[in-house]
DNA sequence: CCAACCATGTAAGCAGTTACATGATTGC
DNA sequence: GCAATCATGTAACTGCTTACATGGTTGG
């Protein structure tokens, strides 16, 4: 149930396609929620379905129409009540994890290069984030203090990473030493 | 596929039943993964229908039946492949940000309380993980020796929560402050 | 010429949640 | 007496992933 109101809290925010939308999920809120484009186009037309959404079709030259989708009135009090519910608790399922807990099934060299690889992705994802936190802060002052509280999950994704990369650079110590 | 290799893991570790798994899921692997009761029994059951599990069962007095099941060769052998191959990246879904990125439908007080629950658990998470570290350091040292690598996701989850509490902490301040 | 981007969708299948079902024992 | 723990399951449903489908434009 929690898609529905990332949805509508983006395009609150902006209006915009089911294209648009699942661009914004990789670019803003990729630290804390991820969608591929058949769960963003299903979604839309359910909150069509349901009222909490008005769509728009906008031709364009040398593209495929665009359906803009924009919050309702009902749109904005469903979001407006849901935000102030306490959150379901988040799922937290991460793969790597469960190999490395499996760790007595690898000799040094193979768990080195799974814990590498693992690191190169978070520091990738680090970048990414710190590229967006310096977007952010070098964009509208107007839009940065309208959603400071938005801005703030980024702040938390920064340092998350940052946590995860210095375990993983101990680790990878550690593994050489052994 | 994780849940059937977290499954085996745990097996390989030590044979148990549904019932003992899930509990072992909640004490020692929660902090990267979870997963219903229901979910254990049928991935049990799928296991032991391809093969990778033994079942044998053992009478209680007073109790009902235990099926403890353990890994067959083939069980081992799964694992083995799995664990070296590169794991599917983490999903992260956690809507309690959501609602914070929607933050401009909140005034500072409902905020603050959003903020303080989630603050609430973390600091029950983070002491439960603290407990169950100094369980394994007081523990059987050949046992943290031969599984030290499941110890260290241990220690991230550790550090994560920590990252996690210093971050609500100072968000806590901020709400104060406006 | 090929890949990447723009733009929207359908269909099948697997993963995960919620509700229901049973029944004995232990501790407050 | 009631809740919690032990112990296992079925059924229905919702959420998510993977594969398939179409077709034009832009840049190297």
């Amino acid at each position: 149930m929690s898609l529905r109101y990332a949805v509508l809290t983006l395009l609150d925010i902006e209006p915009g396609s089911g294209y648009d939308l699942k661009r914004r999920f990789e670019r803003s809120v990729s630290h804390f929620w991820s969608a591929s484009h058949q769960q963003m186009y299903r979604e839309l037309h359910r909150l069509h379905d349901e009222g909490l959404l008005d769509c728009t079709e906008q031709p364009q030259a040398g593209k495929p129409d665009k359906k803009i989708y924009a919050l309702t009135e009902a749109g904005r009090e469903a979001l407006d009540v849901w935000v102030q519910r306490p959150a379901p608790p988040q799922k937290i399922r991460e793969p790597f994890l469960i190999q490395l807990f499996a760790g007595h099934h690898l000799d040094n060299a193979q768990a080195r290069e799974l814990v590498q690889r693992q690191l190169d992705r978070h520091r990738a994802l680090l970048a990414g984030y710190i590229e967006q936190n310096e977007r952010a802060l070098k964009g509208d002052p107007e839009r940065l203090e309208r959603y400071w509280l938005a801005h703030r999950t980024l702040l938390l994704g920064i340092e998350s990473e940052k946590t995860w990369i210095a375990w993983a650079e101990k680790l990878l110590q550690e593994l050489d030493r052994r």
